[in-house]
DNA sequence: CCGAATCCTCCTCGATACTG
DNA sequence: CAGTATCGAGGAGGATTCGG
């Protein structure tokens, strides 16, 4: 065939890189990974005290989101006051070299970009 | 210091996460940098082609995004008709390798991730 | 051909209050 | 302590139309 298609030609690229983004490109999933990573056992107002600006209710749903993709595992002890630990479970941990390295981009280019952005906004109003 | 506050525990992990999140956890902006760099140079057109799926709108909005950031440069051709060609910057060239380990990584573990979703919604209702 | 302008909808996120 | 319930605001994204 003389012309291949979009699908053809950018199969393994699109729709892997659509997934993850739909997945992990909420604001705040991939911070929380890494935040149980550093911990290794974190407990639901640990997180909150480490990342002070994330609400219980958004905290809850994404923590929920995570184990339902299998990325974290939830153990519950039936004692009063509750406890309930999070970790890592290995595809969550597949996950944290990936983050590392966006993490490392970050350090290395972010102050580029943001004064890129700033000349451009200075230039166009 | 006894207690070292999250912002020196977590002080490279937590703010550049947040930046790239920030800045590429749209729903597009990976996607058309994998598609420039698959293509080298590209137009306007030839990217809605390419992703069928995405509206000018925001095509043109996640184009100009980007190069405010200076991950792309935009190249105005005075002719009629109008002919614009995108390229990527080094700084752009520089974020694909990530890009495609994120990619990578979702054709290994995307499926699991998946699978186990379904799996826990048909185990809570 | 390359967008800009307009309008509209959905859906994420945050604040607050409350429960087992 | 570990969440849920409710409400509201804001922005991202899509469809359509128009302009240079």
């Amino acid at each position: 065939m003389k012309e291949e298609d979009n699908a053809t030609k950018y199969p393994i690229a699109i729709c892997p890189i659509r997934n993850v983004v739909a997945r992990f490109g909420d604001k705040w999933s991939l911070l929380v990974l890494l935040v149980i990573e550093g911990e290794g056992t974190v407990r639901f107002n640990e997180l909150r005290r480490i990342i002070p600006d994330i609400s219980t209710r958004v905290l809850s749903s994404t923590l929920k989101t995570l184990e339902a993709d299998g990325l974290i595992n939830r153990k519950v002890y039936a004692q009063v006051p509750p406890k309930v630990e999070y970790t890592l479970t290995e595809t969550g941990k597949s996950l944290i070299p990936i983050i590392n390295q966006l993490t490392q981009w970050a350090q290395t280019n972010m102050e580029n970009v943001i004064r890129h952005r700033e000349d451009y906004a200075s230039a166009q109003g």
